[in-house]
RNA sequence: GUGCGUUUAGCUCAGCUGGAUAGAGCGUUUGGCUACGGACCAAAAGGUCGGGGGUUCGAAUCCUCUAACGCACGCCA
């Protein structure tokens, strides 16, 4: 459907060229100052240069050639030549009307649907998630939603890190402690057992020990190299006790994406991607791409144009093993003949940033990719402490995200019990469900782009722009319906605006299409919270000053009602999109 | 050193293709519960938009210089 402005300029055009102006000049915008009008032309001004005239002559041609039309209550040339719009209320009511009919809520698809794989989460094998992970997931799934919203085919890919030494560690460690299990009997033909020998949480523990004693012991290191080499070259022991670690830990990090309301399509790895290596590099070698340099093998990437050096793509290490950009140009080559996507995108910290100029140049220049593949890289920034530091626990740790997720939930579960008499049982559910919008709200409400402060007494505050205040205006318009009872029909459609505060709801309401489009486009999940946040506000200015349910005109209180359906499917869809989810009650 | 990013109210952040008086939240001050949920609503105070120069009828927004902070700059991921 088309937009509230779309709708305004067309009404706007013929009135520019009537009055013998340029229709390029018809622009509107939603006001600035909503006290004088709902949406404002400011074409008038950029005209009078070209027309040599006053702007507020030009306006007053303009409003004058409007003329008779259902669209507009108030046209109106104020000085220095502005043109102040006010829309008539029949015409907003059937925009709503329109609206709600719409199964989509007259937000329109993309016209040229992509097959997109999104490359989020960046998790690793048997290292627990923490806080630096909270950003890739909460915004990766929303970025998720948001494709899926505009139509594209999105596949989440969560790219484990399953390879390298942090793998060998793990094993050799495991074969100090349990050197008789069956996994490093060199001569063990049969079949290994069903059960892995450690769980998560001495997994959890057994990397950093590991890690910890391959810097302080060199022989320690070496045997982990040389297990880590194993494991690459395929030995069957290393490759079973591989499999077993890969099991163990990808159940355990689906229990906690699944409580970030998070989920992979595909749970592919880094080790996916190595037996696409030695043809790629053989390519790249053959075809002139790839030259040594320093020892290494590289491709250069620089191009006509750079403002700065950036140094060529290392293919191979001086001794000839692959690193994270082989892997990831690996990993390339794999999902274009897998997948064949019309775009690659990854959402990683910011830091990374010039790695993936270096891998997408290098996979363009060397025909890894399509000519009309998209690349796209969308890098976040740091989740800050109060401090403005990286975040870190009160002791100055890494703050693990199941701690940090159990913290928030007991806030949470706390301040319900103070309020209501409620069942302990639905109060935890309730607390989850709160706590998680009080988490990625806090998140999404700001810029990815930027560094952010974590707060977490300000996102579990409950009060101003914040999660919890957009479900308590849920639950609020819930229980309102509920009262009124769900099975009752509900005729007729929605009436023009009876007061300024229902007039300023519906307005809001009519832009959702407009600005979930420009958000799904623009990939900016922060604009669908500060649109939630308005509407948000709008309905309880509105709700503050309208008694529904008592309302005797049948055909009245029925309008309402229809509004706040629309209003709470509204923001349903956009809490949606940003990843959570509302209570019933709260 | 080079490049990129950031700088807006005491704090945390918005600000769309340049437009009218730069907006929210928290905090501070004040008012509103015989109510469909007060986790709400209404209002006040609080700003040389880092600084200088320029373009424009008009700049937080565009150009330029500059300062402070952050990040990245070949064999880690």
């Amino acid at each position: 459907m088309k937009k509230i402005l779309t709708r305004i300029e067309e009404e706007l055009v013929p009135a520019f060229e009537k009055a013998g102006y340029d229709a390029a000049y018809a622009k509107a915008a939603v006001s600035s100052r909503p006290d004088l009008c709902e949406f404002q032309c400011n074409g008038a001004m950029a005209a009078a240069k070209t027309y040599k005239k006053a702007p507020i002559l030009i306006a007053r041609d303009v409003v004058e050639n409007l003329g008779e039309n259902s669209i507009f209550a108030e046209a109106e040339a104020v000085n220095p030549g502005f043109i102040n719009l006010k829309l008539a209320g029949g015409f907003l009511a059937d925009y709503l009307n329109a609206m709600q009919a719409d199964e989509n809520l007259s937000a329109e698809k993309s016209a040229a649907p992509r097959k997109i794989i999104l490359d989020y989460g960046g998790a690793n094998v048997a290292k627990p998630l923490h806080v630096g992970h909270l950003r890739s997931a909460i915004i990766g799934e929303s970025l998720k939603r948001m494709g899926r919203f505009m139509g594209h085919e999105v596949i989440g890919d969560v790219h484990l890190g399953d390879w390298g030494l942090q793998m060998g560690l793990i094993i050799t460690e495991l074969k100090k402690r349990s050197p008789e299990l069956a996994y490093f009997q060199p001569d063990y033909t049969g079949e290994y057992p069903r059960e892995a020998p450690f769980t998560i949480g001495d997994l959890e523990e057994i990397y950093p020990a590991a890690s910890k004693r391959a810097k302080e012991d060199e022989q320690y290191r070496e045997e982990a190299l040389e297990a880590t080499r194993r494991l690459q070259q395929g030995e069957r022991g290393c490759r079973a006790l591989w499999q077993k670690i890969l099991e163990i830990s990808v159940a355990d990090l689906k229990k906690n994406y699944g409580r970030l309301n998070v989920t992979f399509d595909l749970w592919k790895g880094e080790s996916d991607a190595q037996p696409y290596i030695p043809d790629m590099v053989r390519r790249m070698k053959d075809e002139g791409f790839a030259h040594e340099d320093q020892g290494a093998l590289v491709v250069d990437v620089k191009e006509e144009g750079d403002t700065r050096e950036i140094p060529p793509c290392i293919i191979l290490k001086s001794d000839g093993a692959a690193l994270y950009a082989t892997t990831d140009l690996a990993t390339i080559v794999e999902r274009m003949q897998r997948y064949q996507p019309d775009e690659i995108f990854y959402l990683t910290d910011k830091r990374q940033e010039m790695h993936f100029i270096q891998v997408f140049r290098c996979a363009r220049k060397t025909g890894l990719v399509n000519r009309d593949t998209k690349l796209t890289f969308c890098g976040f920034g740091t989740m800050n402490g109060k401090d403005g530091k990286p975040f870190k626990t009160r002791e100055g740790g890494v703050m693990r995200l199941e701690n940090l997720i159990g913290e928030i939930e007991e806030e949470m579960y706390r301040k319900i019990m103070d309020n209501h008499e409620i069942d302990p049982q639905e109060a935890r559910e309730t607390a989850r469900i709160i706590g998680l919008s009080a988490i990625k709200y806090g998140d999404l409400s700001n810029q990815a782009s930027k560094d952010y402060v974590f707060d977490i007494d300000r996102f579990t505050s409950f009060e101003g722009n914040t999660g919890p205040y957009i479900l308590y205006t849920m639950v609020r318009i819930k229980s309102i319906l509920h009262k009124y009872g769900e099975a009752r029909e509900i005729k007729g459609g929605i009436l023009p605006a009876a007061n300024e505060s229902e007039k300023a709801l519906m307005l809001e309401l009519s832009r959702f299409n407009a600005t979930a489009e420009d958000a799904c486009e623009e990939m900016a999940p922060h604009k669908i919270c500060s649109y939630i946040y308005n509407l948000a506000n709008e309905f309880n200015r509105f709700y503050h000053e309208t008694r529904i349910l008592t309302e005797e005109d049948p055909a009245r209180r029925e309008s309402w009602i229809r509004l706040l359906v629309l209003t709470l499917r509204v923001l349903e869809v956009c809490i949606h999109l940003l990843g959570f989810e509302a209570p019933e009650r709260m």
